[in-house]
RNA sequence: CGACGCCGUUCAGGCGAUCGCCGGCCGCGGGCCGAGAGGCAACCGCGGCGGGAGGAAAGUCCGAGCUCCACAGAGCACGAUGCCGGGUAACGCCCGGUGGCGGAAACGCCAAGGAAAGUGCAACAGAGAACAGACCGCCUGGCCGGCGCCGAAAGGCACCCGCCAGGUAAGGGUGAAACGGCGGGGUAAGAGCCCACCGCGUCUCCGGUGACGGGGACGGCACGGCAGACCCCAUCGGGAGCAAGGCCAUGUAGGCGGGCGUGCCGCUCCGAGGAUCGCGAGGUCCGAGGGGCGGUGAAGGAUGGCUCGUCCGAGCCCGUGGGUAGGCUGCUCGAGACGCCCAGCAAUGGUCGUCCUAGAGGAAUGAUCGCCACCGCGUCGGGGGCGACCUCGAUGCGGAACAGAACUCGGCUUACGGACGACGUCGACCA
RNA sequence: UCCAGCGAAGCCGAAUGGUCAGGCAGCCGGCUGUUAACCGGCCUCUAGAAGGUUCGAUUCCUUCCGCUGGAG
């Protein structure tokens, strides 16, 4: 009951994964990218969080169809298997980098622990900031000072799967 | 026994436990409709039942189905294919054959039409590279000279060097390729100049559906290579693609500025209203406007290379400013799968029977653990053997391929781990 | 999903059926008190891979691999 993950534990929209990847914030690990932001509230303001959300980026660069496949579902697994690791309200986007579909799903879930306690940081910031309703720009996003990020992350360009 | 060759079938580790994902059916509850009984194709939750990747799902190299472009028309252009026969919905695929090349053989490979329609190309080397050419060489004649022999002399004979004129293409040499090959005759030397065989060409006979094969006669070398160079000939191809296309919702509306057009005729129907006759019901006439059919004309548009032809046509085009990205469907019963039999050398086709087998859409088909099987390496123990080693059991470590449906089929190509079975060739040994 | 184009030295890049320019970079030498610039010389290519056609292929054909771009 707590471990599943429905429809509404992904994400499912291009705009979501636009919106949280434009104004989302960052923490990084060896293999993945993790950003994470509000989700849109619903009408009713008195209305309990949503639960958190999670939409996976595998690029074509990271390999092929199989090896993306591998990549995406033990992100699934680790996120389903951990219930609170984001809080509710939270959408969160992995992205992945070369060489993660040779973890195993234990090691994914060290990854994630180590990288946990700056995440939960970002995402405290991201629910008092409240969720952005703007829309993004159309033209690129505002190029922050990026961290080194090996492999670098194409944009726009090949839909990014998940 | 060894070395090869070739064909076919089949699997895609198994079982269990726990936690999930996608869609289907059933039930209950919510929800919705209804006064109610009750109903629900569509929404949400819970429970149950059964289903859920491939042989290549891949590359996107071909062929089709399906959908839209009015019909899918003609010519040109462009592209593809290219021995023959068959198979097929179709194909550039498959099967059987023919010819050529490779191999000792089994067998493998081949885009394999046309170079006597035209154009073009061939570096370097070489004398000469396409209606060729003469460097060395060989031969003949002439001239000058030298030397030897014979002769008393005049002169004669033989040889060598140089030059000139001519003959020749056998030999040398160059090249990927040199204007038939080889042998004999012939000749001053040579040459298809002549002859035999082979090749080539023409005619012809026989066999074959045909590609072609076999034979005969004649010719007397005339006709080199490259068409995966342009090209010619034959055959085929209209274009786009499921983000095709359809339905619902919505702001493809409506606004502003500018431009072009909305025509005419006939038949017929409706007809506001008007005039007139009648006591009246009603009749007759005129009739703005509108509908239908037909003819003609038309701004503009369709036929995604061009032209023609054809068709649509009452609205259309340009600018300006302002928006949308959601849902349903197409979507899985099909040139379908399996089995028996029959026809055929085969590819394949046919009768009958049985079966229904994924339908996602930021995209499911999974994760973890345990046990059992498989392979490799190591250790220990038992058995066999003189021995290399074989075999059985236990145990530790490692490995277990290529790869993920996106409208659906038929092929091709590429990637890749096994298991099983059949056939053929050659060599060695034994009987 | 469909459709184009491109792979040549460490880098950028012409031309072409006959072994492949040029530039930058690098190395050596010269000039200068030294460096840069300049001058002279040198080095560097299985032409993405494998087959085929041709006497001969980087070029033509086929199949793969990688990259880039476009349409909806």
């Amino acid at each position: 009951m707590a471990f599943d993950f429905g429809r509404d534990r992904r994400i499912r929209s291009r705009a979501d994964f636009v919106r949280v990847q434009t104004y989302g914030e960052r923490a990084t690990s060896p293999h993945f990218v993790l950003l994470v932001a509000a989700r849109a509230k619903p009408e009713a303001p008195e209305a309990p969080a949503p639960p958190s959300r999670l939409g996976i980026v595998v690029t074509r660069k990271i390999g092929s169809a199989t090896v993306r496949n591998r990549i995406k579902r033990l992100c699934r697994e680790c996120f389903r298997l951990w219930p609170g690791f984001v809080p509710d309200g939270i959408d969160l986007v992995v992205i992945a980098r070369e060489g993660a579909h040779e973890l195993s799903l234990a090691e994914v879930r060290a990854e994630w622990a180590r990288a946990r306690p700056a995440l939960l940081a970002r995402c405290a910031s991201v629910l008092r900031r409240g969720p952005i309703t703007a829309k993004p720009p159309l033209k690129g996003r505002p190029k922050k000072g990026r961290p080194p990020s090996p492999g670098g992350r194409p944009e726009g360009k090949e839909r990014p799967s998940s």
